[in-house]
RNA sequence: GGUGGGGUGACCGAGUGGCUAAUGGUAGCAGACUGUAAAUCUGCCGGGCUUACGCCCUACGAAGGUUCGAAUCCUUCCCCCACCA
């Protein structure tokens, strides 16, 4: 099971609802990702209470550990994380680029020397299928060949032609999984495919079209972007790519971003995101605020009464001056780092909120446009 | 009082004639991070001048001396620690 419906558009930004196995998510979304089965740091409870409706898990780390045998044997996923809303899976693609030191591509699969003890797995678009399918989140990526954003027109043209062939291998590996369970839970997962092509227009293009060809999808992921790029190659790519896919299903794209990212992703037709920023950022004690972002650690705000952010609603907000917070950094207080992951995630979740109620009265062009001069206003992104 | 050891930049601590404004740490300051090998990484960290190359001061307890050249050698003094009386 999953639909995807659309409410509002303005212009090829558009607010909608996606159904999937464990619930709704409201569009546009921002996912927090959660690697290893946790969101780092935080309690589930905290997770959910920021707001956050689907989290991701990866296929490349929960397949190394512990295994998605274990995590079947203890009930799947969303049982074993304590998570019973969405849940969608990363396929281990995005570790083919950031591992790339410790693997080894060929038609056949990806080999891994695994960055933990070395020894040597061998992924491949079925393997990846049915891990997910034993993790059981409610959506799967397909298997793909990311490559880095200043990559040339080979390499990314190499990298977005394999990256299809692996989908049909993916998809046809996902229908025998579903079909063998059908009576029970074949519509349990649905599985997206990943565009590629790199900063390439005819490689997009050509990317999409052999993508569409072997729908139709549930959702479509945009992969490959923000791995190097300047942005506005970025807000291009998009900008060239959104247009010919179809409206009636998600638009995923993978690995964005920062808040500005978001709204000039929303603005040009993206309903989906995730980032590891908003945890990572907060465990480094850099946090997002309405006028840019801040770095925890500066002596400025050693003795500051001031929240994070004066507007924000999140957990820290409400309660924790930026003098406890710099000081949590500073003493090395592991509360810190979970303190400002809260804010950040929710600070993201709460724009694409923001960014959904505009659509919905259709005010969106403008928030956005006064969001963003206020954002940048201090000259920092 | 005697004997031995020691005093190095905010702190700890290397260095025992030139490559030393002085290794390393810590603390401090600033920055980075985009489908997580990251609670990580990078830069600065005596003062002044210069866009920069660089230049000039001050500095290894104090003062004096040896030497072309001293944190490093010598003399005296001050202080700290240990043991003995």
């Amino acid at each position: 099971m999953s639909q995807f419906h659309v409410h509002a558009t303005h212009g090829p930004a558009r607010a909608g609802t996606l159904r999937l196995p464990h619930g709704e998510v409201k569009t546009p979304a921002f996912m927090p990702v959660g690697t290893h089965g946790a969101v780092r740091g935080l309690h589930p409870d905290e997770v959910r209470r920021a707001g956050a409706e689907i989290i991701l898990g990866n296929t490349y780390h929960l397949h190394l550990r512990p295994g998605e045998e274990v995590v079947r044997a203890l009930g799947g996923l969303h049982r074993f994380i304590g998570w019973s809303r969405p849940l969608l899976t990363d396929s281990g693609g995005f570790q083919v680029f950031s591992l790339e030191s410790l693997r080894k591509i060929e038609e056949e699969g990806v080999e891994f020397r695994s960055h933990i003890d070395g020894v040597l797995h061998h992924l491949t678009p079925e393997s990846v299928m049915e891990i997910q399918w034993a993790l059981g989140a409610d959506v799967a990526m397909a298997f793909d060949h990311v490559v880095p954003g200043q990559a040339d027109h080979g390499l990314a043209r190499e990298g977005m032609e394999r990256t299809l062939r692996w989908l049909a291998r993916c998809r046809g590996r996902h229908q025998e999984l579903r079909s063998a369970s059908e009576s029970e839970s074949g519509d349990r997962q649905t599985l997206w495919p990943i565009i590629q092509g790199g900063t390439h227009p005819d490689l997009r293009r050509a990317s999409a079209d052999g993508t569409l060809n072997q729908g139709p999808w549930t959702g479509i992921a945009i992969g490959g972007l923000s791995v190097g790029e300047e942005k506005p190659v970025m807000h291009r790519v998009l900008e060239d790519l959104i247009p010919v896919l179809p409206t009636d299903v998600p638009r995923y794209l993978m690995g964005v971003g920062f808040p500005d990212d978001l709204l000039e992703g929303i603005a040009r037709g993206v309903d989906l995101f995730d980032c590891v920023a908003a945890t990572r950022n907060g465990r480094h004690g850099s946090a997002w605020t309405s006028v840019g972002k801040l770095n925890l650690r500066a002596a400025a705000h050693r003795t500051s009464d001031e929240p994070l952010d004066p507007g924000c609603d999140c957990e820290t907000c409400r309660q924790f001056s930026r003098a406890y917070l710099r000081h949590l950094f500073v003493a090395e207080e592991m509360l810190g780092l979970r303190l400002v992951s809260i804010h950040n995630i929710r600070f993201l979740i709460r724009l694409a909120e923001q960014a959904r109620a505009t659509l919905l009265e259709g005010r969106f062009d403008r928030w956005r446009a006064d969001w963003l001069r206020r954002y940048h206003e201090r000259g920092e992104s």
